[in-house]
DNA sequence: AAACTTATTGCGAATAACTCTGATTAAAAT
DNA sequence: ATTTTAATCAGAGTTATTCGCAATAAGTTT
């Protein structure tokens, strides 16, 4: 959970700078309820919502930048377009299985995954920014009966 | 790995037909060396060279039928568009270190992480198609020191 | 505190990955 | 051989995301 000046920090590392939009961004995450997801749209009428607007590019600069940076993650379940999340450490890190039919994810979470993820990138010299098991498969709904004949 | 006559035997059971094109893109993914991916448009450039070309629009709707249907899997390392490959079974079945950067991929086996897939799917009543770890990171060379002094 | 440098914002235009439409073709069933 | 309807192709259309640029303001230097 990053304060004001710990997002502060971060960015001025590397030579960024902390804006007004940047924490709205990450405050409007951190306040997400568990198991809840946005997109850069989802995070745009939000804030509008909020009476907090922010352009709707500067929400795709920052969505990236912050994923880059470790901050959020970036999940691929919806078909057309991306979500995002707080990218929390171990006792709140998770994973997702999701129906590739209805998009409905389920979270879950395991240490020994996160384990070989670090190891991992240490072997291969990365900078591990997130890991995420993801199980692509058909929920109980979706999958249908194989074909009823006539 | 599919026969042909698999393949439409997998096809036909839902009511699908097989294809031509269908049978192009399978081989298309057998036959491609281990370690690489294709993107919708780099498998239209290189059926086009073979001079089996098939049409944009063909090829988008065969690489999401199949990954569907658990032939092939569907992989987001690249920023703007998905890549392809095999969804092959335990021996072969591998997950993705990637650099967010600069999109570099690595390959690397866990059963561990499958067993992991399968039973949590299986938990929730849900039929398996893929499970990927997919570690997001910084290569050592996208991960620039923190800033230079002037 | 004022001046300075340049990262960041917001807007609208542009891009490009992907989807849709509708006429034509051709699998599979009868 | 005939019938049914899924699949293909080409091109138009959609839309998530990016880009360009002028205006603004964060952080730094004086
Ligand atoms: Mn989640
Ligand atoms: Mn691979
Ligand atoms: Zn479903
Ligand atoms: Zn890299």
């Amino acid at each position: 959970m990053y304060s004001s000046n710990a997002l502060k920090a971060v960015l001025n590392e590397k030579g960024w700078r902390l804006t007004p939009q940047r924490e709205t961004i990450l405050t409007a995450f951190q306040r997400l309820q568990k198991g809840k997801h946005l997109s850069a749209e989802d995070l745009y009428e939000l804030l509008e919502q909020q009476e907090t607007p922010i352009s709707l590019s500067t929400i795709y600069r920052n969505l990236k930048l912050m994923s880059h940076m470790g901050i959020l993650r970036e999940l691929e379940f919806a078909e057309d377009h991306k979500h995002y999340e707080l990218n929390q450490p171990s006792p709140n890190h998770h994973h997702h299985l999701i129906c590739v039919k209805c998009n409905q994810a389920i979270e879950f979470k395991s240490d020994p995954i996160q384990k070989v993820g670090k190891s991992k990138a240490k072997q291969a010299g990365f900078h591990l920014l997130d890991c995420q098991l993801t199980i692509h498969a058909l929920c109980p709904r979706c999958k249908k009966p194989a074909k009823s004949a006539s």
